[in-house]
DNA sequence: TCTGATGTATGATGGTCGTCATATTATACG
DNA sequence: CGTATAATATGACGACCATCATACATCAGA
């Protein structure tokens, strides 16, 4: 029954949903067409509804992808500092110049999610889905307090999407890097050291 | 030589202006096309180029109109409140359910900057502009303390239009409206309370 | 009232987009 | 080696876009 290597389709599949995550977090949603899309994975612009009832759709799967490979990579930058200090090393890996310049790797959150919250409803509820798992591993690393750590969780991810998509907008590398140095010397302040 | 009323153009392009800084908070830039714009203006498209370079002359000269509209209306919710609780009044307003519903007519940085980071030159530069500004006028409402006022408003300012843009980007309005009150609770302990 | 300049509309151009119907290739089995 | 089928490519459709050339309408001054 199976006439090609099983899973090929998969495979290409993934392809084309991992280069989405990327080019969706570089250029925006509106930025990147189908047929470009099919060029990053090698194929072309036809072959596209095979895989996805819609762009839409496609956009969907690719907040996913995105999620978990840039949760992936700041997981790590985390896991290499000692436990007290793993908030204060996630926090400086996020605010950081590196996270700035690379959005295609980064976080969608500073990305894509203005764009994302005038998409469609399909669109929104991946988003929704992603963040909540942010949040609740975020709360994770938070110490005990008083306040409630969810709250404290959101605050501190608002804080730091906020601060890099703000660090990339501005022209001036000068303010760019200050924004994300302020971020990281305050949050760090409020929300690591208790 | 001044066949119609003086200042009849000046007075249209100032529309075109104003009806673009609500439309691309709304909309995105790339989600509203020239042919719209003019539309909501009372025009047709064809004549825009008699008033504009380019579409991106008219981002460049919306953002600057939507942050003064913007600035004016938080400005006044502050300016309601006792010297002392100013900029907790600021955080409040900014950080509201109605600011989050009311895109069109609120803040630019938590609606646009995502995407402007993409735009031309001269538009990241317009944008910045008003950024500086922006942060100039929180920095005014900050109290006195040990660190470094600039780098609190830097700071607060990510916090605010991230939580705003996260808040609009979920689905579920209990999530979005929590989004919000953390954030307000959160940061005016941190930043209003000394 | 006529005129000439000024502000706006009409219409077209070349390009790109999402989507889909259909043709073509590449593979695994008999 | 031939054949049926799975995966991709070709090509086209209608819609929309930014931009511009040109035609029209409007109004101040004579």
């Amino acid at each position: 029954m199976v006439r090609y290597p099983s899973g090929h389709k998969e495979r290409t599949r993934e392809q084309i949903v991992s280069a989405a995550a990327r080019a969706f977090r570089e250029e925006g949603v509106a930025g990147v067409s189908v047929g470009e899309l099919m060029g990053r994975a090698g194929l072309t612009h036809g072959g596209f509804y095979a895989h996805f009832r819609s762009k839409d759709d496609l956009v969907a799967e690719a907040c996913r992808c995105a999620f978990e490979e840039s949760t992936a990579r700041l997981r790590e930058a985390a896991r290499r500092a000692p436990p007290e200090e793993r908030l204060a090393a996630f926090i400086g890996a996020y605010a950081s110049p590196a996270h700035r310049d690379d959005p295609g790797g980064g976080c969608l959150m500073p990305a894509l999610s203005a764009e994302l919250s005038r998409h469609a409803p399909e669109v929104r509820a991946a988003f929704t889905e992603v963040f909540r798992e942010g949040i609740a591993a975020l709360e994770r690393q938070l110490p005990d307090e008083g306040t409630d750590r969810t709250d404290r969780a959101l605050a501190l991810m608002s804080g730091l999407a906020g601060a890099v998509m703000l660090a990339r907008a501005v022209d001036d590398p000068a303010l760019s890097d200050r924004i994300l140095q302020a971020s990281r010397d305050v949050f760090t302040a409020a929300f690591a050291e208790k």
